[in-house]
DNA sequence: ATTTAATTGTTGACAACTAAACAATCTAAT
DNA sequence: ATTAGATTGTTTAGTTGTCAACAATTAAAT
């Protein structure tokens, strides 16, 4: 009698294949953000900056980007160095900076986005919008579990 | 006359969820493999491993996993640090190594495999394995269409 | 008002990734 | 057989991420 190894279920192909595209779509827009010397990491954070012209502070940023906050600060100084962004004192909250978006970052995210929604859209190739609808409320209900697995775990 | 904003497709908003989504269930794989003290990138070489018998060279893992050649020399360090796998010698080509399985990666796998396996089919909730097939081909051109941007800007 | 608790940003140590350059080795072409 | 080209793994340098610990500051509790 011989031991049977687990297998995998039935969706898990899909669970592997979804993985499989996010990687594709990061290293494409790796490549794509590359003209403009842009990690697709820093293009979030300034993409993220564009609709709020009051800044936001780092924790923020973190939340929003869903990272830890002290990657936030490595980001920051980086996108700063290059005067793409800007750390501003807070007078209500002196332990927090308000981080906002110089010209020169709006000026470059003016030419980045266009094209940046353009081959968004082109990656679907011919999906409806329908499905693509649909697709919304099942990754949204797969982040959920995903979540509330990670919640389980640790108590 | 106010020049407009780019704004983005209609089916935007599903490559963000597929974007958010992915990183939710790779966080939650990161707490999941912590009780083995694995990384989710060390379970994958794992993983590959199993059905391999004869092994991998690091180019052909660094191939399945997507990933740099120079990236998985530092994974199999620490994993064969941990003795879970094992580099051997071939004399067939004296520039690769044969990366296999240790008997101790296999009894960590084995333990970890079922809950795996488990955890990932639930994650789903009630999504109909027909719809996970529907997924997999949109998915699959997604991946494809990604590629073949990059493949475009790189000439 | 003072203590206690929570939050913000930074640091340091590390894993995981990329890209470029290098030596060793294999492959192909003539 | 020799040369030219490709491949394998490593190293180095740099980005992106985690986590834990820390000082500064704010908020809450009594």
């Amino acid at each position: 009698m011989i031991t049977q190894r687990p297998s995998p279920g039935p969706r898990y192909p899909a669970l592997l294949q979804l993985l499989r595209a996010s990687e594709a779509l990061w290293n494409a827009s790796r490549v794509f953000f590359a003209r403009w010397e842009l990690s697709p990491s820093q293009f979030n954070v300034l993409n993220l900056l564009s609709d709020q012209p009051a800044g936001l502070s780092q924790v923020e940023l973190s939340r929003q980007l869903i990272m830890h906050r002290s990657n936030a600060t490595g980001l920051v100084d980086r996108l700063e160095a290059r005067g793409l962004v800007k750390r501003t004192e807070n007078d209500a909250d002196r332990r927090a900076y308000v981080v906002v978006l110089t010209r020169e970052g709006r000026r470059l995210l003016d030419q980045v986005l266009p094209r940046y929604y353009d081959a968004a859209e082109k990656v679907w190739g011919n999906l409806t919008a329908t499905r693509a609808k649909d697709l919304v409320t099942e990754l949204e209900r797969l982040s959920a579990n995903a979540k509330r697995t990670v919640k389980r775990i640790s108590d």
